[in-house]
DNA sequence: TCAGATACGGTACTCCATGTACCTTAAAGA
DNA sequence: TCTTTAAGGTACATGGAGTACCGTATCTGA
């Protein structure tokens, strides 16, 4: 679509081009991937969904794993303010839901299908980890320095490998069980039965 | 080969049938699987190494993951003591020392593979659960039940996800990196950081 | 306003892998 | 020996990745 000169847009020229284009193709691929996963994700599909064919993909990106990066990238929701429920317990469980929420959702499904494609692309792993850095240290570590500060844990407990345990083991879930979603009250679990118990045990 | 009637082996018929040739594909396998990965495992090859036709494998596995796990349990050493070296922390390293040079040894590459591959497949993910037993709870419960009774841990400790979380951080190392092996360093950490302080901080 | 450059649409192709079909023939067993 | 079983050989149907080529709609700049 582009604006006549009186603001308004008009219908447009019938034949879509570059970021109109590449946006069908991308919301064609996420519909596609939240349908039949990664694994089948086919171009020729994703082509015919979009209303053009594979050569207007194969110009934007190299192949389908990067296709699928891409629509990935599109699903994943700008960084979000980090709890603050002024206890080390609600934070914590707070941002185990958010993971939760998120490896349950078709973003996830897709991450975890793009993971398990990765392992013989080390290219496309990089780049999803980079583009996974949200479950990396930071958040984790800022939340527990804050407890800290609070008096709530040591400071010998801010230590990377400490602070992120809790969203690996929830991660550990999702790849050893095969389940849809993971229950409340595992995350409770988590935090109660391992998360606080360590966090304070090192003093 | 066929025992003749003096107790020797003669050289025997020219075309092998059953076990025999049930061996020389699955030892074809393991080999296309050291060289290529799972991704690049393909029921061709497969065939044209062990000296036979695709026919031959159809007729005794399902389709490809069914062979790549086959190939897969093929590898798997049968289960090994448990260490016992009078102390939790000589206990819990070893048991990550053996985690890590499985998951760092063709077989597990094999295995990260199938995991990978068995997104889509839940009967596939199933039997791999069953298979990687060993990294199951049993094991690490009852190296920990003997350090509570040696009164090193508390018996709140006794709890599987507080007992497997080593293994488990481990295991996260092995996704998130793509390393093909972890340091030992890194084992000492996962020790020393986190699983002994929460195991003693359970009290 | 018009010419040239760009990039989309359509189609056809190569390559390669999975899985199946069918037939011949070697081996095992009664 | 005769029958049954399973291996070998080959061809094929299916389907997806990625490439090539051409005509043409759209954009841009003179």
């Amino acid at each position: 679509m582009v604006d006549d000169p009186t603001g308004r847009p008009r219908s447009g020229p019938t034949r879509r081009r570059g970021a109109d284009l590449e946006q069908a193709i991308l919301r064609a691929a996420l519909d596609e991937l939240a349908e039949t996963g990664y694994a089948g994700l086919t171009m020729d599909r994703v082509a015919k969904r979009a209303g053009t064919n594979k050569n207007a993909i194969y110009r934007r990106w190299t192949n389908r794993a990067a296709l699928g990066l891409a629509a990935y990238r599109e699903l994943v929701v700008a960084d979000q303010e980090l709890p603050d429920t002024g206890e080390l317990r609600g934070d914590v469980l707070e941002l185990l839901r958010r993971a939760n929420r998120h490896l349950s959702s078709p973003a996830g499904d897709i991450l975890r299908s793009l993971l398990g494609s990765a392992r013989d692309d080390p290219q496309l792993l990089e780049q999803l980890r980079e583009q996974t850095a949200d479950a990396g240290s930071g958040t984790w570590l800022t939340v527990l320095g804050r407890a800290v500060a609070r008096g709530e844990a040591p400071p010998e407990a801010l230590h990377p490998r400490v602070a992120t345990v809790a969203v690996v083991l929830l991660r550990n879930e999702y790849i050893t069980r095969g389940t849809p979603t993971v229950p409340d009250g595992v995350l409770a679990e988590i935090v109660d039965e391992v998360y606080l118990p360590l966090v304070r045990g090192r003093g």
